[in-house]
DNA sequence: TCCCAGGCTTGGT
DNA sequence: ACCAAGCATGGG
């Protein structure tokens, strides 16, 4: 179905380094696995864009997904109207970034592999774990595998992870999946707390730190006020903000400013 | 080949 | 409490 949607760009959401299953298929389209469902996003033009998807997923996942409900309009407004050249910069390139409202579960483990890896190689270790663990599905032809939950994972051996090119995350995925998969760690009740609370039980988890903590708060949790400091934000930190940025400025959407700053750091200087 | 990648854990002060 | 080394492996 075709839906009219304004600050809405699927290339820029793709290249946002916020989600590792969504795949460029050409012609302006692009894949996605999410939910154990299968999307074909389509961008006709600047606020068009095609869903193809059984009609009622769009409205009880999708739509949802891509967060259409909220206001971007008033944070790109706000950042127009404030002194801050580099942030107008950063949302003039990539005013069709949206924050996903993804799976937790996916969300604590891609982010937990991410650690010292390129994106490309993060979306590569993703796609064999689930071809490994996941469920395999179709959906009009198309195969695709889901996301494997913590108790398939967790019932392997340490041999059994080997082969994804998890080098040494593989103890955390493992202990991770164990730790939630015995109630140790309960995702129903983080998904209740507030950002801190839920970042500070999320420490708990083997190989989730500070950095990841606030990604998975931001795209697992869409607590849109974390702000997840990676080597590209703490490059545009120290060449623009003179070392120090404060949160107080955007409070309320840190994480929105973050993903521009990230989109447009990464992609517009390749230094 | 060399360097870097959406960092974390551990052990030493 | 802070700091630095060590970490496995793919991709450019």
């Amino acid at each position: 179905m075709i839906k009219n949607i304004v600050h809405f760009n699927v290339q820029q959401i793709a290249d946002s380094g916020q989600c590792f299953r969504m795949n460029n298929i050409g012609n302006n389209s692009y894949s996605l696995v999410a939910f154990n469902k299968y999307l074909e996003i389509e961008q006709l033009d600047k606020n068009q864009v095609v869903f193809r998807c059984e009609d009622e997923d769009f409205e009880t996942l999708w739509a949802d997904y891509f967060d259409l409900n909220y206001d971007y309009g008033n944070v790109v407004h706000s950042i127009h109207n404030s002194e801050d050249d580099f942030l107008k910069k950063a949302v003039e390139y990539g005013e069709g970034i949206r924050i996903l409202k993804q799976d937790l579960w996916e969300t604590i483990v891609s982010f937990i592999i991410s650690q010292r890896k390129s994106i490309p190689a993060i979306k590569s270790t993703i796609e064999k774990l689930c071809m490994k663990f996941g469920e395999k599905k179709s959906f009009e032809g198309k195969v695709y595998y889901t996301f494997p939950s913590p108790e398939v994972i967790a019932e392997q051996s340490m041999e059994g992870l080997q082969g994804l090119a998890l080098g040494y995350r593989d103890k955390y995925i493992l202990n991770t999946a164990k730790t939630i998969a015995n109630g140790e760690v309960n995702l129903e009740l983080i998904k209740q707390m507030s950002r801190e609370d839920a970042i500070l039980e999320l420490k708990k988890l083997s190989g989730v730190g500070e950095k990841v903590a606030n990604c998975v708060a931001l795209y697992g949790m869409h607590k849109i006020d974390a702000f997840p400091v990676d080597v590209w934000i703490k490059r545009v930190v120290d060449t623009y903000y003179g070392g120090f940025f404060d949160t107080n400025t955007y409070k309320g959407f840190n994480g929105i400013v973050q993903q521009y700053m990230f989109y447009y750091m990464k992609n517009k200087y390749k230094s």
